[in-house]
RNA sequence: UGGGGAUUAGCCAAGCGGUAAGGCAACGGACUUUGACUCCGUCAUUCCCAGGUUCGAUCCCUGGAUCCCCAGCCA
């Protein structure tokens, strides 16, 4: 049971097993992300997998927002993960809040306070850190413990009704102080927070932890197998407890998984969050970041996204899969969807001293041989153009394919021309290359009088639009997540000025070029009244450095 | 030194007692109007280590090592 890219999981495994075993016929699955951010990369694997299960045994998925902490959500990242969610590609069944519940989980703690299993306590956030005990002793009970069930659903009616001030009272699970696994030890339930919910206003001023609310949400959802990741497992037995305690007639599953990680960026949401406010990026799409309207600015395809994550696998360890596969993935999408046109981004000026000055010739060149259906256009060759700078060495050595004096190369889609002389401004630099082109060896002719060893990309002059590129790079260095510092390397991006052919200025916005040689490029949609393109990932090259 | 997890190639990852899939990377070669793409080939006698059970162990048992997570009124 495996999909075109994906790898069979112990996740798809026990969903099997459980269809098979009777012990659900139906498969319902959330995505239940906390609107105080922006989904990234990370997400985007708790996404497809979500998603892409459900959708696999013919069940449903809903996106739910986990809302249940005023103090850090927006509205705002609402819309973002709406937005992100779908341009990834996915359409839930039904769309939650856990807010919707409050009075539901807010009946569920009177259930457990009838049953003795839950109590309001006064003790401080100190008090109550104190009396937790630590990893290698137990802890010790709260004087307020054993307040009787009267007591309890006064006081905690009173936290309700806003007649206490924020922390001064808590609601806890009555559990063991002295478990071993200390998410056990009487584990806070709901806190008091005078502040406006951005989706149910100033109706509560207590607020429930995730550790109550989320298995509520998921047995009241019918969620039947509740996904997260690794460092959740160790609150399995609480999410457990709650379900059971709260008499919820539908039990759901939670199963755990290892997380993402990448090399060369970072998926921690701190981190993340302090590169954004380091001003070193250019907010949270810049498209350096892995954040999925970072990657959509830069022009990277959601199918790449998604299949990057199917490719990686899922497992529980938690590991850190090479950049590398997901710019190999990047390429083997766009290869085939892309036209293939020139642009010149560190121009050299080139003059054809036998071409007629004055002359434009036009070639049709077709965009992408290997998918004849993007058709063609048709590309201006004159007297006077601009090649790529490096594409020309003074001293070239035997390993050095394209220009120098006395070198011929091919010009894609027209001439051979032969480099006979060089001119020099008053610093000595290079400002243009004398050519001669030979009439025969137009592409598409058939000559076959002599080789060539390079093909190079060039931009005639007259009809060149000029562009800026933003060549983008590595994020961080290679190991990044392993240390706290997390310094924006100023290699992650570079920009030139160049020049684009012609016909690609008529390109609507978002249209992604393969630029020859180059890589895959598209233009910043961020600033349409700029030519601004984006390199989305270079091309591989075997030509040794 | 409490509890919970993880460990298969440089990286990700299949494998579920019958003799180590696949992808990325790397390295050779073919092809080439992109030093791209494509194609062909190479790349774990061994699965963290040590014992044990078995005709047979990456899979089962015992012991050990290393790494990760948990002491928010965050999720």
């Amino acid at each position: 049971m495996k999909d075109q890219d994906g790898v069979s999981h112990f996740i798809r495994t026990i969903v099997m097993q459980d269809l098979q075993s009777g012990h659900t016929n139906r498969i319902v699955t959330r995505f239940p992300p906390e609107p105080n951010g922006y989904l990234h990369l990370g997400h985007a694997r708790s996404i497809v997998l979500n998603f892409e299960l459900a959708d696999e045994f013919g069940g449903t998925t809903h996106l739910r927002f986990d809302d249940t902490n005023p103090r850090a959500e927006d509205a705002i990242f609402v819309q973002s993960m709406i937005e992100d969610v779908q341009w990834l590609g996915y359409r839930w069944e039904r769309l939650h809040y856990a807010s919707e519940y409050f009075e539901h989980m807010y009946d569920c703690a009177l259930v457990l306070i009838r049953k003795g299993l839950a109590y309001v306590d006064d003790c401080t956030a100190e008090q109550i850190r104190a009396q937790r005990g630590t990893l290698s002793e137990p802890g010790i009970d709260s004087p307020y413990r054993n307040r009787t069930v009267e007591e309890n659903i006064a006081l905690f009616s009173a936290m309700r009704a806003g007649a206490f001030a924020d922390g001064a009272k808590v609601l806890r699970a009555r559990i063991d102080m002295r478990a071993p696994n200390i998410n056990m030890r009487d584990p806070v339930l709901y806190r008091i927070a005078h502040e406006a919910h951005h989706q149910t206003g100033t109706q509560w001023c207590i607020y429930p932890m995730y550790a109550f609310a989320h298995p509520l949400e998921d047995a009241l959802e019918g969620i039947t197998h509740s996904l997260c990741t690794v460092e959740f497992e160790d609150q399995r037995p609480f999410y457990d407890w709650v379900v059971r305690s709260c008499e919820m007639p539908h039990v759901p599953k939670q199963i755990e998984f290892g997380r993402l990680n990448v090399t060369h960026t970072v998926m921690s949401k701190r981190k993340l969050r302090a590169i954004v406010q380091s001003q070193e990026v250019d907010g949270w799409d810049d498209p350096r970041l892995p954040t999925l309207s970072g990657m959509r600015r830069r022009g990277i395809p959601p199918e790449a996204i998604v299949s990057f994550v199917k490719q990686t696998g899922l497992s529980k360890s938690n590991g850190v899969a090479d950049i590398k596969m997901l710019e190999h993935i990047v390429r083997e999408q766009l290869q085939l969807r892309t036209p293939k046109t020139m642009a010149v981004l560190d121009p050299l000026r080139v003059i054809i001293t036998n071409y007629p000055e004055g002359t434009i010739e036009w070639i049709e060149g077709e965009y992408n041989s290997d998918n004849p259906s993007l058709g063609s256009r048709r590309i201006p060759f004159g007297r006077e153009l601009f090649i790529e700078r490096d594409d020309f060495l003074l001293d070239p050595p035997a390993s050095f394919y394209r220009l120098g004096i006395g070198r011929e190369v091919r010009l894609r889609h027209a001439y051979f021309v032969r480099c006979h002389d060089v001119v020099y401004d008053d610093d000595g630099s290079i400002t243009a290359l004398l050519c001669t082109y030979d009439p025969e060896t137009k592409s598409g002719s058939g000559f076959t009088g002599r080789k060539v060893k390079a093909t190079i990309h060039w931009v005639e002059a007259s009809h060149a639009m000029p562009a800026t590129f933003a060549l983008f790079d590595h994020l961080l260095d290679e190991h990044a997540d392993d240390h706290d510092d997390v310094r924006v390397l100023p290699t992650s991006r570079t920009s030139t000025q160049g020049y684009v052919e012609h016909a690609m200025a008529d390109a609507p916005i978002d249209t992604r070029f393969q630029l020859l040689r180059h890589g895959f490029f598209i233009r910043d949609a961020k600033v349409p009244d700029q030519t601004i393109y984006h390199r989305i990932v270079s091309l591989k090259s075997s030509y040794p450095k």
